[in-house]
DNA sequence: ATGCATGAGAA
DNA sequence: TCTCATGCATA
């Protein structure tokens, strides 16, 4: 119950160290009761709005999100932990909170999700270190250099984007 | 844990 | 059209 519920400032200059030690605080507790990076999304779902899957809580607790999106989701994981360790003072058994009831989210249909070989790689991260928003001629190009679909190129160099902001 | 992908909303 | 939050699929 440490320094759990401390106030880390979190705003602009330094805010990395903030979320750093909640982060890893949350994670070393999370793990201490035994639940996993799913079980806390799911029970996020049930009692504080939203549910979200295993992928945000790793990101959560590796920092692999944007600043905004850390400062957004935190309340709900500090009132998780608040909810965890009352329930637990007062006598519920871990296994009883370990309970999840996740209920299905509708599937959204997804296009196959393509690997990318080696080369193609290097080859992306090499015109991304010249290049990072190349207009759609330049990823045509790109596109029929590496033998790839257009929408393949242009959402890697979304995503590589998103990747360099965070 | 992370790569490729979706979709809502900003620009 | 891009960004941003988010996740299924995969390594």
């Amino acid at each position: 119950n440490v320094a759990i519920n401390d106030n880390n400032i979190i705003d602009e200059g330094e805010w990395e160290l903030p979320r750093r030690c909640f982060a890893c605080r949350f994670k070393t507790l999370r793990c201490e009761y035994g639940f996993s990076q799913a079980d806390v999304g799911a029970a996020l779902g049930r009692r504080y709005g939203s549910d979200f899957s295993e992928t945000t809580i790793s990101r959560f607790e590796g920092l692999v999100l944007s600043h905004s999106n850390m400062c957004k989701l935190r309340p709900s994981v500090e009132q998780w932990i608040t909810d965890i360790q009352s329930a637990i003072e007062s006598g519920v058994s871990l296994d009883q909170l370990r309970r999840a009831c996740k209920n299905v989210p509708p599937l959204r249909k997804r296009r196959k999700r393509t690997s990318l070989d080696a080369p193609q790689c290097l080859a992306l991260d090499s015109y991304f270190d010249v290049n990072q928003r190349p207009d759609n001629a330049q990823m045509a190009d790109v596109t029929k250099t590496l033998d790839l679909e257009f929408e393949v190129v242009r959402v890697w160099f979304c995503n590589r984007r998103q990747k360099t902001r965070r």
